[in-house]
DNA sequence: TGGAATTCGTACCGAATCAGTCCTGTTTTT
DNA sequence: AAAAACAGGACTGATTCGGTACGAATTCCA
């Protein structure tokens, strides 16, 4: 649940190799292949990731991607939020225009409660935390699948597979 | 971002509205009247809802709906896994098999610390939470619009429209 | 005992979004 | 000047979402 897209998954997956390797630059071709991510879904991930300020890039026979910042600088709500785009917000249907005359929806402002909780939580995450190979986790079964994790808000994912 | 369904959306709505009058039995044309949603769709969440533990349900002529538990003891950690359904989960491409060549793709379970971070989030807030009209919140445009609150996770919310 | 009201389960369809690709510039290095 | 790499779109197939409809099962009440 509270499913983000592929293209977030991957973005996370590329950020965080590049955060392994500060004061290098790498070409899209480059993390494609170590990523194992098709270049051009690659290619357009770090081109919204360059335009929103996240990456700087390199133009050129040598040129190429590198963070913008330090990985401690970069928090995973900014991640996601310039690679979701502002398209989610309190999108009430306005197709009457009469839902007033309730107690003023009380369930609308009480969301920005939600909203902060959960955008506080990704803003104390930042890219260094995730591009630690895991401190002290559970070291079983992880050497399945491998790939990318996404879709990982499941609030049950710890319990289920 | 991080988009939670309307489906999602309107339960919450449902559940709050239940919620400001315990003991009572709702049916589901009444909760689609006074919710300004449409009966098919109400009747769909609450059946959902009904399944997964959250509300009891009984038939018959006096049939309807009302809360299984305390709206103190329902979290919104609950409500979301129970109406978006146990669909997200690292669900890692297995097209290859290969893809443990990197350092066993510590993105995956770093992707914990997020889940359980925002799972941690959402399970501060309970439903009784929801159910108070806002306590002291701005108090401005609250008017335009009203409806329901859709796609509230966005982290730039506060800053849009 | 039978009928009416209500929930339950499931199947279905249109629309929107997502994932992924491709093409045509523009810039920089050699 | 040529090659390599980024920039910015437009485009398409697949999946999911939002919403609807219908029949079956269950309970209340006359």
């Amino acid at each position: 649940m509270i499913r983000i897209t592929k293209q977030t998954d991957y973005g996370i997956v590329l950020l965080t190799h590049l955060a392994s390797y500060p004061e290098r630059q790498f070409n899209a071709p480059e993390l494609a292949a170590e990523a194992h991510l098709p270049l051009p879904m690659v290619s357009k991930i770090l081109k919204l990731l360059a335009r929103e300020g996240l990456l700087t890039s390199h133009r050129g026979v040598k040129g190429g991607y590198g963070l913008a910042r330090q990985a401690e600088e970069i928090s995973m709500a900014e991640i996601i939020a310039a690679l979701e785009g502002p398209i989610a917000l309190t999108e009430c249907i306005s197709v009457e225009g009469d839902c007033s005359h309730e107690p003023l929806c009380p369930v609308r402002s009480n969301w920005q409660r939600i909203n902060q909780a959960v955008r506080a939580a990704l803003m104390g995450i930042s890219l260094s935390e995730m591009a630690r190979s895991r401190p002290a986790g559970p070291q079983g079964l992880v050497t399945l699948g491998a790939g990318t994790a996404r879709n990982a808000f499941a609030a049950t994912a710890l319990h289920e597979v």
